[in-house]
DNA sequence: GCCGTTTTCGGCCCGACTGTTTTCAGTCG
């Protein structure tokens, strides 16, 4: 936990360096930043076992660094980082977040207009001093008080893929205490739902009296700085990543009661007490009763079964239909992360992924997966080392090379070409079609233009999928969470299109993606339009994202069937193919 | 500030787009 912590202050630190003038100082702390979010290895460990000199081996990581980060380690902070807040006391990291808003902008509005955080910067928007500043003009003042409301509207919700390790190591830590003989997460985290505003987490006690030791535990945890409540029942505090998380200890009787009422959603439960009452019942989050009587409540299961109901995973409870499914029994058989046989979105070195394609190889087999299919990025991205033509077919050489050393071991494995290919402005794709006809998965995203009006982006998306070469629709709305807004377009135009060409539409499992998200995901299922779940891994770290893509495809009804990478290789390759 | 099968000094991902300009700085990826 403690590597996020420094790679956030190292983000900073880029952030203000970058108001300055030195041009390469800030690169260098971004690019430690991102490489010490993503390590394995926790940095105290690295540091317990090989001191000063095992942090500067890091790649990214020099002496200057290396010291820092022990610095943190043995104090807490960072001096060089506490001097640059007091020279400029400014909020760098959550101005960066408006969009649109960079370092140097940042600066001329503290040094102008003395503008430190959000609310200041929203002030002086709305009074009109920012146009007048050199640079800016009305339309950035626009997009200023735009980008605000955005990050309001937004605001608060934390990324469940990134929030999520947190939550179950806390579960995991309540588990171990004495006296607990169960702990679940519980809430929206539970339900996988994108983002959550805090946690859950209930503990099931056999002994009443041990509950004060394990509520001691929780609020005085390392992470908490503040406690708003301490009971024997339930306890709330706040964790220094910005989070709220209540611990709620449930007696044995009713913990499977009480797991599906703070599981939630509202209006899910709001729909199973009536059918409670219906039946004569009534459904609280300590059981089932008849009268005064208990009839069910120690687990989830056998309450939904007392109700007359399929049990229904969390993931669909959110009083969408869920509940008619269940009493009718046409509750759907979901996809699960272990029918996924293939990752169908992979960037490596070739492109702007941090590994080589054995290494992403390497890493799939280890996690069971049977084949994968890398898709660095084409030539428009040239930035970041988008690949053209020539270059495909020279990764093609080496992926032929790779394949055949993982046949020669003996393992069951096989890599598959393809690319993330440029969806143009017009629709037109950014590569010749000779060459992706040589692929045998082709992958087409939008990167840029993300302002055309609706109509536009719809014809432009139509356009592509009506390319034969074009198999999957990446990340099609384009969507960051918490950053930007999905594209304008008619979404049950581009699904019918889908269906109509062959197209598959993807999951993108990326924590801050989840693109489609659950409720169009479902419009593909209702379609009959094909679906791939895919990591768009840019580290091999970033395989284990899957689950959160399973789980958003789970949240929009997804089972095996319309998936195309939960079959093997051959199949897989059948079903993409158009017809 | 980091890094080195060209280097312990001199490089460092760099093109497109936006909104500001009247030739370009800043931001984004």
């Amino acid at each position: 936990m403690i590597n996020e912590e420094i790679a956030k202050i190292f983000q900073e630190i880029s952030e203000y360096l970058e108001m300055g003038e030195e041009p390469f100082k800030p690169r260098a702390y971004s690019r430690a930043a991102r490489i010490i979010g993503e390590l394995e290895k926790d940095l105290t460990d690295i540091y317990k076992e090989g001191g000063e000199k095992a942090l500067k081996d890091l790649p990214g990581i020099g002496g200057s660094m290396a010291e820092k980060i022990e610095e943190y380690i043995k104090t807490g902070k960072i001096k060089y980082f506490e001097d640059l807040k007091k020279k400029a006391p400014i909020d760098v990291s959550s101005l960066t977040a408006v969009e649109g808003l960079g370092p140097k902008k940042i600066k001329q509005l503290y040094k102008k207009l003395d503008i430190k955080n959000i609310e200041d910067l929203e002030k002086a928007a709305k009074d009109k001093k920012i146009r007048e500043l050199e640079g800016f003009g009305e339309k950035t003042e626009e997009n200023i008080l735009k980008g605000i409301d955005f990050l309001r509207q937004s605001g608060g919700r934390f990324i469940l893929g990134y929030i999520y390790p947190l939550a179950q190591e806390i579960k995991e830590r309540i588990k171990k205490r004495k006296g607990v003989s169960k702990a679940n997460i519980a809430g929206s985290a539970r339900r996988m739902k994108e983002t959550v505003g805090d946690l859950d987490v209930l503990a099931l006690m056999d002994k009443e009296d041990e509950a004060a030791d394990v509520m001691d535990y929780f609020t005085s945890m390392p992470e908490v700085i503040n406690v708003y409540s301490k009971g024997s029942t339930r306890s709330s505090v706040r964790l220094k990543q910005g989070i709220d998380i209540d611990l709620r200890i449930l007696p044995k009787e009713s913990y499977g009661a009480g797991l599906i009422y703070f599981t939630g959603s509202k209006d899910h439960n709001i729909e199973l007490r009536k059918i409670a009452i219906k039946k004569g019942l009534k459904l609280n989050e300590y059981g089932l009763f008849k009268r005064d009587k208990a009839i069910a409540g120690k687990s989830e299961p056998e309450v939904y079964e007392s109700l007359g109901l399929d049990f229904i995973p969390p993931e669909l409870r959110e009083n969408t239909g869920e509940i008619e499914a269940s009493l009718n029994g046409e509750l759907p058989h979901l996809i699960e992360e272990k029918d996924i046989l293939g990752d169908l979105q992979i960037q490596t070195k070739w492109s702007d992924g941090e590994n080589s394609i054995m290494d992403y190889a390497e890493a799939a087999i280890k996690k069971g997966l049977k084949y994968i299919l890398i898709t660095d990025h084409s030539k428009r991205l040239a930035m970041i080392g988008g690949l053209d033509e020539k270059k495909l077919k020279k990764q093609g050489k080496e992926i032929d090379k790779i394949n055949r050393i993982i046949a020669d071991k003996g393992i069951d494995f096989r890599v598959l070409k393809g690319v993330e290919c440029d969806i143009l402005k017009d629709g037109s794709l950014d590569l010749a079609d000779d060459a992706l006809a040589e692929l045998d998965i082709v992958g087409v995203a939008v990167h840029s233009y993300f302002n055309l009006p609706a109509v536009s982006q719809t014809e432009r998306l139509i356009k592509a999928m009506e390319n034969k070469n074009a198999d999957i629709l990446f990340h099609p709305t384009t969507r960051v969470i918490n950053q930007r807004k999905a594209i304008d377009l008619d979404i049950d135009a581009v699904i019918e299109a889908a269906y109509k060409t062959g197209t598959t539409l993807e999951v993108d499992s990326f924590p801050d993606r989840l693109d489609l998200k659950d409720e169009y995901i479902r419009k593909c299922v209702e379609k009959g339009v094909k679906v791939s779940i895919d990591t768009d891994a840019h580290s091999i770290k970033h395989l284990d994202y899957l689950k959160f893509g399973v789980a958003q495809a789970r949240r929009g009804w997804v089972s095996k069937e319309s998936v195309i990478n939960a079959w093997p290789v051959d199949e897989c390759l059948r079903k993409v193919r158009k017809v």
